[in-house]
DNA sequence: AATGAATGAGACTTCATTCAT
DNA sequence: GATGAATGAAGTCTCATTCAT
């Protein structure tokens, strides 16, 4: 996503030209995929969109797959970098809320996202896979962490892994239902980000056989 | 999914001669898309699983997207079903995990409909919104009538919709986590009933500042 | 070859009409290959020459190369016709005579047939293949007759195999050499013939050691 | 096929630089055509294995076709001197047995020759018009001589031509069939040799009407 | 002279949809 | 209503050649 503007582009050597010129076709499969959906994201509509010739995107990709493939790691990665930078150092269930409300905010931020992440899985496998790894090995490690911490007990490694397949299908879901809108992207409302607290924090349902465990 | 007989066949009249053909290009859909996803299931492969003529098809179907769109819903509602039918009268915590099982032996039920479920927020959007609409609906109902009866407490009803989501999310990310396999569809382990159980009767931290709420 | 006239095609029921446009195609292709070879026998080229669509290729032939394997085989039992009609019942050397006659006969009733023949080898190597078999066991038949009924004699099955092999070579080269002109086909001069006949009659050298062994 | 030394290179002038270049070139396209065929040998192919880049290849050769055209007649040469080293000043139908055999020893020699001799008429027609006018010029030559001798009598100059292109067709097809194999090439069996001679020294028939003119 | 990215025409093939029978 | 051949737009990818560096 970084253009250079004409006037650096002048100046560039032949390396930094080549690079540039993925970086062109590479920004334009983001925007066409971000819009309108892998389905769309033709090899010559991201070529148009980039300025350059059918011909010249294969000489940076082996073939259109291989783009498709490499778009949602690549953001992937932004948004994990963006989420951390979010995260302080309270306890961990507060850790949790603000890593929820900053992968909220950073859609905000890249509005491509949405569509890249949600619509990878059967367009871009091999992307959506490593994606995942990348997210979910961390997942557990943090949540590991809180256990050794003592902020999470009695839930077993296995378990774990359930459990971030819960964390991230909320995300994914919550994003469909509050983040799209007609012209663009919108900012997540506050109850979404409040049920999500109450959820980790307490669950849903009172205890049977239990008084009441809220609200203290 | 209800194939009449030849011998049967022989004594329809017009009108259900024409159901029984419609019918054999759903069943035929529905085993494609269940089996190879919406993508491959062009008119030609429904047509020949059906056994009828390319062009039978669109005396039946406006297009192609129509017939997509019609399959998430009607199984869908099969869902539903089979899901009421195995909700005991337990208290509402219990009712969820009856409801969570259950979704998962309805996969095991019916394989095809992981990937008509899947897939179709991209290919049968218009199908997919009718699902889910119909769907969330019915869950917020049900969780209203939870908080009536006090098993659930201070929860809004905007809060009520995110929730579903969250639960819609997590049925349908562990589903693909655990649910696909190599050859055909696999029963969930349990420790992800008992993960989701923990996660919504007590929620996933413990509640800072307080002693531990677990394990009682 | 049997194009229909537009009179007779108002009459043609769906097989026959289905029957015709593939003919239609094979035609195209036949000229198509004929004129201007393999490599420019594009299916735009050749569904543009037959007056169809591109996309009613496939509905009769696999795929591009299908057609091209097939031209060969079909033209080669044509011509093995052709040479059988025009084989007296002479003795077996004014025989071979005539079928090397008759080719050539036939390369002026078929112009196609020439480079049809010649770049099937590279460009449609399953035809050629069928073709080549189909021709050189006849052959071989033919050789073996004569050897039964002592018109050749002192030469094995294997060398048979050679020499049906130099006879094809002998009757490639020579219509390369000497059919084909700027615009067309040409009838073989005379000596043509004769030289092949003194070949295959008294071969080409003295017997060495040997006084003349011709001219009587 | 002459590839100097790292070493040699390092002390080249300008001049021989250039003239490695292009002989690298040139021996790369002769192993790509010769194991691959003209079809596969793009100009990204052949630079590749020459080492240099696509551009350069357009410093030494106008086009593709350029070069293309180039490797039958030089390769050729090769071929005739091969020949003529291998045949003696024994009788005259004992030469064209010795370059008959020579031949085919020089397919051994040079595994690519066969590809590139036997493609050369469709892919590298200029080529393949000028080794075949060398061939068959210093071919009629030869017999021309034989007829002064007397080894060959009653055949006209304008047979010879004829004569020569079913000696060249002979060698083709028979090379085509029994010198190719899955894995390279491989030796023609001795009774290809043994029908050759039989057919040039006393023809495939008796003379009709005569008694036996073999075997004495 | 060498480089190698850029070009763009053109190849094959798929497929939803139409329509005459 | 059923048929299935015909349609043609659109997709992916290849490759000879050019040209600025």
């Amino acid at each position: 996503m970084t253009q250079a503007t004409p006037a650096k582009v002048a100046k560039l050597n032949r390396v930094e030209r080549n690079a540039w010129t993925k970086q062109k076709i590479f920004d334009a499969a983001t925007k066409i995929v971000g819009k309108y959906g892998y389905a769309e994201a033709s090899v010559a509509r991201i070529t148009e969109a980039a300025g350059v010739a059918q011909g010249t995107f294969y000489n940076h990709f082996e073939n259109r797959q291989e783009l498709l493939d490499q778009l949602l790691p690549k953001i992937g990665l932004d948004m994990v970098r963006f989420i951390r930078e979010r995260t302080g150092s309270a306890d961990a269930a507060r850790q949790e809320i603000e890593r929820f409300s900053a992968f909220f905010d950073f859609i905000l931020e890249v509005p491509e996202f949405l569509r890249i992440l949600n619509e990878a899985e059967f367009f871009a496998p091999i992307g959506y896979q490593k994606h995942f790894d990348n997210i979910s090995s961390a997942y557990v490690r943090i949540l590991r962490r809180a256990r050794t911490a003592g902020t999470i007990i009695d839930f077993s490694d296995e378990e774990f892994e359930a459990i971030v397949q819960v964390l991230m299908g909320a995300r994914c879901y919550l994003s469909r239902r509050y983040s799209y809108s007609e012209q663009g992207v919108t900012a997540v409302p506050d109850h979404v980000i409040s049920a999500y607290r109450k959820l980790i924090t307490r669950g849903l349902f009172n205890d049977p056989g239990k008084g009441n465990n809220h609200g203290r």
